[in-house]
DNA sequence: AGCACGCCGACT
DNA sequence: GTCGGCGTGCTC
């Protein structure tokens, strides 16, 4: 039937715009008369995007409603200049979870599908999968000879003759980057061919036979129920062989020809890691890691979003990768902090992982060595089903943990004499040695000897780092850098001196005391350069005898085989912060570098150096039972209602002026104490300077909002925005509301 | 946030 | 005389 000679009731559309005001926009859709009914219009607009005009602008935007009516004055809204998709880029389950994130973080709904989604299709760009190349070896059967003068070449062909066919992916996993090729297709030793991918749906085999399980194990995989939603949080040590459980459940999903997806750490996601799944599953694998470009960014995403991926891998942003049916989560290292995104919308995006898996009634498989207090908690209450694994699948041996009390003792640049000792043991036994410091660079601080002259940062309240090669001082903070100070700017004396280790002194203390041995050191600045960290990795693998001196890079996700001694220099540092995690991280943070050690047939042996070594938490991870760690902490976080006892929101503001950073949260304070006046279930906090008063020159503070009920902050932190938003002081004050914080800072 | 408008100070 | 500092208003 026809339904043109009908007035037909004008369509609007409710459009997210990528802005701070946190409303949607409406617009008016000029061809309404193309849908049939206002539900087919829902359907095939929802979720698509616009270009529209705001302000003086062009905007390119979401629809997020569509209806017959408005809030606004019907006279005044616009008509949108274009309709992008003609079916919706952003399926109903993702607009969804979009939503609800953006409610409870408290964040504009435009800009929460901004991180949802690749720059390039922000930017406009059409969802088409654009045909991909892949690569066909031709046979040579006197390919030596073929290539005889070009020895790299025919490298790289034996290489490539392993497979007949590569994938973009596959070639990234094995670090071969198309530019390689290029001399190979010019022979016409390698085709280049463009198709379009394609799921490889038809051969379930597995490449490589399940692992046999430990008794643990098996319950483990058998407890995953895997039609409906449960949380799972499966609790194992480190060398217990969770991936095998993930395996396994990966398995059952990828038979009912569902979709998986993995959020990894951001510094988990090595081509190891990818290969791992490649080499177990005969299905289309997808990594979103940080070296992805633009182009390739969208590829992933779109193959995702049509179901041609069968394997979603990725980091935090990961959560928003659309899937067509998706039947299993897993996040894995939960506790991990790089789940929490620290700036703009702050999303935790292992507790949208749950959000989601309970939007789809789907399982989540929640793995770490040591879990959050706020997951073990929820496995405690019920919430999560645990699943613990005790045992280290295999032969290997549990590591012994020892605290060395350095009271006293000479220290030569940080390493006590038994510490020397027992290094110098495992070197000459031909084992290997991890040396953990989390602290770059080559001294924390500059200090004058003759007046006390300590080198700050003049844009924060810190010192700057001393740093060898190249010298130079740096702060850490803001990214402040000068050249060296060999002479006291205040006394004019020269004995100005280094003071404390960072990894760039261990590595050089280390190097005079073994000179004959292999030092390695890993941190953010030793692996700046591209592929550089995959070649320390591939240098330690070999398994010569070394000693790794190293940062938190060192403590996650690695596996070195051949390592026996693991020393953790620095303990005492981290005991005492301001921030009440510190402990909790401290804890994860020892165990996560002592699962480093003892993996294959060696025992393992962690010693931790320490000032403090009748210090009770020391005392108590000594024994290696985490859960047991975690009860010790459980009362003072109880007692002072803190996570997960009591919901936090940190309100924070800066200026260049402390005086407008402070006085917005003033105002604010005065207000809520209005509006909820003596209300007893909420507590709160300042205004106070931030740890770190001033900072890359704005001066920081911070309002912390703590109930023991989660609607109750919600309101709360409603009513804040609420007032921010209306306050003319908040104009020149930078805000930011803070739901869930994992960082104080 | 972006962008434009409008109003005062020190420069070619 | 203008260039440009930033305070203020607006966005369907």
């Amino acid at each position: 039937m026809e339904t043109q000679h009908k007035q037909v009731d004008p369509i609007i559309l409710s459009v997210a715009l990528p802005t701070p005001l946190r409303k949607t926009f409406d617009y008016l859709l000029p061809e309404a008369t193309i849908y049939a009914s206002l539900a087919e219009a829902r359907e095939l607009l929802t979720g698509a995007r616009v270009q529209v005009s705001f302000a003086r602008q062009t905007l390119i935007g979401f629809i997020v409603n569509v209806s017959h009516t408005s809030h606004f004055d019907i006279k005044k809204i616009k008509n949108i200049s274009q309709l992008i998709d003609q079916q919706p880029l952003i399926p109903a389950d993702l607009l969804k979870l979009c939503q609800r994130a953006a409610n409870y973080y408290c964040h504009p709904l435009g800009e929460a599908l901004s991180t949802a989604t690749p720059a390039l299709l922000r930017q406009g760009e059409p969802s088409i999968l654009q045909p991909i190349n892949s690569w066909k070896i031709v046979a040579d059967t006197d390919i030596k000879s073929t290539l005889k003068r070009a020895p790299k070449q025919l490298d790289l062909y034996l290489r490539l003759q392993e497979r007949q066919h590569w994938s973009p992916e596959l070639l990234y996993s094995e670090s071969i980057t198309p530019t390689q090729l290029r001399s190979l297709i010019g022979k016409k030793l390698v085709i280049q061919q463009q198709k379009l991918p394609k799921p490889q749906r038809s051969n379930p085999l597995l490449a490589q036979q399940h692992h046999q399980l430990t008794d643990e194990q098996s319950v483990a995989v058998e407890s995953i129920n895997h039609s409906d939603y449960c949380a799972y949080l499966l609790y194992g040590i480190t060398g217990s062989g969770k991936t095998e459980v993930y395996l396994q459940a990966i398995e059952e999903t990828l038979s009912k020809h569902q979709q998986v997806l993995i959020l990894v750490p951001e510094i988990g996601l090595t081509p190891q890691t990818i290969q791992r799944f490649q080499a177990r599953f005969n299905r289309t694998v997808v990594a979103v890691h940080s070296n992805l470009n633009d182009k390739e960014r969208c590829e992933a995403w779109l193959m995702a979003a049509q179901g041609i991926a069968d394997i979603v891998i990725g980091t935090r942003s990961a959560i928003f990768t659309p899937a067509r049916n998706l039947g299993l989560i897993i996040v894995d290292e939960e506790h991990d902090q790089s789940f929490k995104q620290q700036d703009g919308f702050r999303y935790n995006a292992r507790d949208l992982a749950v959000m989601r898996a309970q939007q789809l009634n789907i399982p989540l498989i929640l793995g770490s060595a040591t879990p959050s207090m706020e997951s073990f908690n929820n496995a405690q209450q019920q919430r999560y089903k645990l699943l613990p694994l005790t045992q280290r699948a295999g032969s290997a041996l549990t590591p012994s943990m020892e605290v060395l009390d350095v009271c006293r003792q000479p220290l030569q640049d940080g390493l006590s004499p038994p510490l020397i000792t027992a290094i110098q043991r495992e070197i000459e036994q031909g084992n290997q040695v991890l040396v953990f410091l989390n602290r770059r660079g080559f001294a924390p601080s500059l200090l004058c000897h003759d007046c006390g002259w300590i080198a700050q940062c003049p844009r924060c309240d810190s010192r700057l780092t001393v740093h060898q090669s190249p010298q130079h001082l740096h702060c850490h903070h803001c990214d402040y850098q000068r050249s060296h100070i060999h002479q006291c700017p205040k006394c004019n004396s020269r004995e100005v001196k280094c003071l404390g280790q960072g990894t760039e002194r261990c590595e050089q203390a280390l190097t005079t005391l073994f000179p004959k041995t292999d030092i390695i050191r890993v941190d953010r600045d030793s692996t700046r350069r591209k592929n550089s960290m995959k070649n320390i990795l591939d240098n330690i693998n070999k398994g010569d005898p070394c000693i790794l001196v190293g940062t938190q890079m060192l403590a996650k996700g690695h596996h070195f085989a051949d390592v026996t001694l693991v020393v953790i220099l620095d303990a005492d540092s981290s005991l005492f912060t301001a921030d009440f995690r510190a402990p909790e991280r401290f804890g994860q943070l020892l165990l996560q570098v002592s699962g480093r050690a003892g993996r294959a047939q060696k025992p393992g042996r962690v010693i931790i150096q320490s000032h403090l070594s009748n210090h009770p938490y020391l005392q108590n991870l000594l024994q290696g039972n985490y859960s047991n760690f975690l009860a010790m902490l459980e009362p003072e976080r109880k007692l002072t209602q803190l996570p997960p006892y009591g919901n936090l929101a940190l309100i924070r503001s800066e200026s260049k002026r402390p005086e407008n950073a402070a006085g917005l949260l003033n105002q604010l304070r005065e207000h809520l104490n209005q509006s909820c006046a003596h209300n007893p279930q909420v507590n709160l906090l300042g205004p106070l300077p931030a740890p770190l008063e001033k900072r890359n020159d704005r001066y920081r503070f911070q309002l912390q909002i703590n109930t023991d009920n989660r609607q109750l902050r919600h309101h709360i932190a409603a009513l804040s925005i609420q007032f921010l938003d209306g306050s003319v002081l908040a104009r020149r004050v930078r805000w930011s509301i803070d739901i869930d914080p994992q960082d104080m800072n």
